[in-house]
Order: C-alpha cells, then sequence, then structure tokens
DNA sequence: AGCATATAGTCTGTCCATCAGACCAGATGA
DNA sequence: TCATCTGGTCTGATGGACAGACTATATGCT
C-alpha cells in the first residue's frame, strides 16, 4: 500500500497503477531488475539506496506480484509475467527522458536480437515488431556518462547484453 | 529538483524522467492536463490534494517546461510541447493499470476521433496510426466506478470529449 | 571442520515532505 | 458596492526517507 496515503478515491487506472510503482524508487528497482539486477546488495550498490527502504520496496513488490522472491539464505528477486508486462510503459518513459535530456544522443541503445534497433515506440526498425524484453539487447550510448559511477553492478551493466539475463557480477 | 533529494548519481534517463514527474501527484496532474483539467481549483476538487502541495507541484511543472501559466488574475495551466509529448508513457501506464487491476474492463476507452479504437499500445485499430493526444476521444469504460467521486470536475470529465479540450464546469 | 568475510537484512534518531485546516489578498459577479 | 470565489500562503502534527550502527545467517577459504 504504498505512497504514505494511497490514491483510493481516484477512479482512475493510472492513480492503481502509482499505488503499484509510484513510490520513490520503485521503478529505479523494476528497471534494474529488467538490466538483469537480482540480488539485494546489487540493487543497493547500484542505487544507493538506503537498506530499509531497499527492503521495504522489494517486500511490497513480491506482495503485489511484480517480482518474486527465491532461494533461502541470499534471495534472488525476479520479475513476474505482471512485472514484465511494465516493460512498454518503462520503455516509453526512458525514451521521453532521453528526449528532454539529452536530445540525439540516448544513454542506452536498444535493439531487437538479430533484427534492427528499437524505435521511441518499442517497435523494431527492421521487421516492425515490438520484442518482448527478453528479446532486446541493451548497449551504451553516446549519452552515458560513465565517470558518473563505477560500482561493480554499473561497470558490469556497460556490456552489451539482453535483459534479463543476470548480470555478471562476483 | 523534486523527490526530495534527485538521482543526480544515476547514470539513467528513466532517473531524468522521475526527477520531473517522479513525485506524489505531479503524474496524476498531468493526467488531468491531458483531460482538460486547467484550472488550480479543478485540479484540487479533482484531485483531493492539498492546496501547498499544489501550488509547489504546479511551481515545478512550470518551472520544469512541461506547463505553462496563463492569465494574471486566476491563471490556467496547459500542456507545454515538452509535457505532450509524455502522452505514450503516459497511455502506457494507464494501460497497465487497466491490465493489472480490472483485466477486460478498462476505465476509460480511448479512440482515433472518426477512426478507431486505440490499442494497449496506442495505435489506432483502424488506421494503424499512433494519433496525437489532441486526435484522441475518451469516454467512459465499463471499469469505471462513478460512485467513487461526484465533484464537478468528475462529472464533466465523465462526458466523452477530446483530450487537451477544456473541460466545461462553470 | 573452523574461521573470516559477505550478505541480507533490522533498528535508531534526525530530518524533510505531506497533511488538514486556518488564514488572506485580489479577482469576479450580482 | 458588496459578497463570494479563486488562488494561493502559513501553521502544527504526522509519517516516510535518510545515514549509520548493529546482527544473524550464508558462503568461501584453508
Amino acid at each position: 500500500m504504498p505512497l504514505g496515503t494511497d490514491y483510493a478515491r481516484q477512479d482512475c487506472s493510472l492513480a492503481r497503477s502509482l499505488e503499484l510503482v509510484g513510490e520513490r524508487w520503485t521503478l529505479l528497482l523494476l528497471r534494474d531488475a529488467f538490466l538483469g539486477v537480482r540480488r539485494f546488495s546489487d540493487f543497493q550498490a547500484h542505487l544507493d539506496i538506503s537498506r530499509a527502504v531497499l527492503s521495504s520496496r522489494l517486500d511490497a513488490l513480491v506482495a503485489d506480484g511484480l517480482l518474486t522472491r527465491s532461494g533461502e539464505g541470499h534471495p534472488t528477486y525476479e520479475l513476474t509475467e505482471e512485472g514484465l508486462d511494465l516493460w512498454p510503459a518503462l520503455y516509453a518513459l526512458v525514451q521521453w527522458g532521453d528526449r528532454r535530456t539529452t536530445p540525439g544522443r540516448p544513454r542506452r541503445l536498444y535493439q531487437h536480437v538479430g533484427c534492427g534497433d528499437l524505435g521511441p515506440d518499442g517497435r523494431c526498425h527492421a521487421c516492425g515488431l515490438t520484442p518482448a524484453p527478453g528479446d532486446v539487447e541493451v548497449r551504451q550510448g553516446p549519452g552515458a556518462d560513465p565517470s558518473l559511477r563505477d560500482d561493480p553492478v554499473s561497470v558490469a551493466l556497460r556490456q552489451p547484453h539482453r535483459l534479463l539475463q543476470p548480470i555478471p557480477v562476483r
């Protein structure tokens, strides 16, 4: 039940969405999950988020069915179907941020694996389809600024890789 | 500079986006602006948001260039080009919320004016194009729950109307 | 097996944002 | 001209986010 108070008196799907993913850090956590981050300490290292808040956010996302927690000792967090379904919205927000802040110089490039680049609407330039996140490869774009972070997770994420593929840290 | 602290140390367009629209209430304000809400008191009546927070959010959105404020006495707030450009992301979040919370029964229906219904990706079923928000008409869907609110703004928004068209309150 | 370290948290006190509600000046309408 | 509406600001109370200390379990090394 995120957001301090909720938006219960809004008859609006956007309000419903924001109750699930509208809190500070939540969308960045999900973005990291798409990029292949799966472990508590990796989220923490990559986001500089307080452990207490990270713990509470992960609990909420698991309770809401957007992530699963598996493994006893050091659990891994992975996107559920419902979480994966958020990809188009997340991608649209990323594209808007790129257009707004570094026009013409995206920070990351997205490619339909073995096919073509993705446009701002998420469709592949080559085949015209909208690939699922598992069929998308990310690489650094001209707007990337590697000097901002040097934690192991950020370093690993700079290598071209498929979405959802666990990143090779440790 | 929203969000308490910002996400300055994230080299990510999503973080940049969320610095602009990630605070509580901000996306709901922008949604209302798309629906045709333009005045301080109308935002306030429709969202049940504290006046102080509404004032601060509108100031921030104007400062960030997503809204314009015009008129001396009782100003009207309208989306800028940059604000309008957020429509695909907003629409994707709304669709996700509909799928998650009331599958098969969307709260609002969106139609390409004089053409066909919009799909979850924002494209018109009839012509295949992705209409700009000004060419989209909203009406109530089967998942709408009119009992939730009866303020004049909510009542006016229930009538089918084009996005961006000022709603007839007062 | 035993030990050192890493991991995944929880707990604490401080600080800042949000809240409800009072208050107020200027604009608008009768 | 006067009453009301509109668009704010201000106040004190509450709750979430923060940095940093603390801890129990898991893992890796020898």
